[in-house]
DNA sequence: ATCGAATGTTTCGATGTCGAAATATATGGA
DNA sequence: TCCATATATTTCGACATCGAAACATTCGAT
């Protein structure tokens, strides 16, 4: 798994974590996506609305924006797909009607109390993989890298 | 930037964690990746076509698939997208007219040998922000973690 | 009070992504 | 030889994702 790249010392150092990086993400995700699909019939994108909204209440669309680190067309769409199931409940803030706000229905509450529980079991199985120091550790690194040039 | 779930601690841990995981990619391909759209009017997957090809010679479809980590479909999207931009050609391998052989064009070939260091540095510069031994234990982590439960 | 700028959301067109089913070809055994 | 099976790719339908442009609404300055 080497980087075939030709280049300083320093690059191919940055370019061999980078690969990395990316290759565990794809590599876990790729444990938990097709399970949360299979057994719940929901995505990625969606379980992170649900759940932004199960510990934080109703959020406007720009709001959930922020949480799910994804651009405001992508969330219409998600929200679109999530009404359609029936799984959360949009309204017009009634004060600035350019608003919509987001809310779980029922149903919606109901599945993600039953899924993330299971998810968060699986990740925790996943992630079980490194000790618990370890895991400290890459979080601090992954925060680290994630914040750099973060005011850009 | 808290959890918000109740959990045990452990599962407390592997969620913070895998959270910083996700947004760190998040983050830096979101520094690198409209860069590269604008310059070069590549996106990820096709750039890290355009490299295998540049690093590995021709390629069977089914090689790229392991090569980038995505799925068979996928790739015929990616590379469809990439042949109608000139930047890579198409031959039934004639031994066994199932394969398709994937390879630069020269066209393909000047862009990616213009790119990639342009690119590598842009990686470069988001990786400084740790430094080199960090670079390689967070390299370390992701490798542990990507690995475990390969088999599967 | 009005109008232009700012803000929140949706629409549109493009690409990526997957899994399942379809297609094309090859291979091995009867 | 012929066919069942295996392998490589494509097609299809669904969802995700983005940026730009359009749209709706609010707000501030005059």
């Amino acid at each position: 798994m080497p980087t075939h790249y030709q280049g300083t010392t320093e690059e191919i150092l940055a370019l061999d974590a980078f690969i990395k990086l990316n290759r565990s993400v794809i590599a876990v995700q790729g444990r938990l996506l097709p399970a949360l699909q299979r057994e719940f019939g929901l995505t990625e994108s969606q379980i992170a609305v649900l759940e932004a909204l199960k510990h934080l209440g109703p959020l406007q669309q720009g709001e959930l924006c922020q949480k799910i680190l994804r651009s405001g067309s992508n969330v219409t769409t998600v929200v679109d797909n999530l009404e359609r199931d029936g799984l959360v409940q949009r309204s017009r803030d009634e004060s600035d009607r350019r608003i919509q706000v987001v809310n779980l229905t029922e149903k919606g509450r109901e599945l993600v109390d039953r899924a993330l529980p299971v998810h968060v079991g699986r990740i925790t199985d996943t992630m079980a993989a490194l000790e618990p120091e370890e895991q400290r550790e890459l979080g601090r690194l992954c925060r680290k890298l994630g914040r750099a040039g973060e005011s850009k």
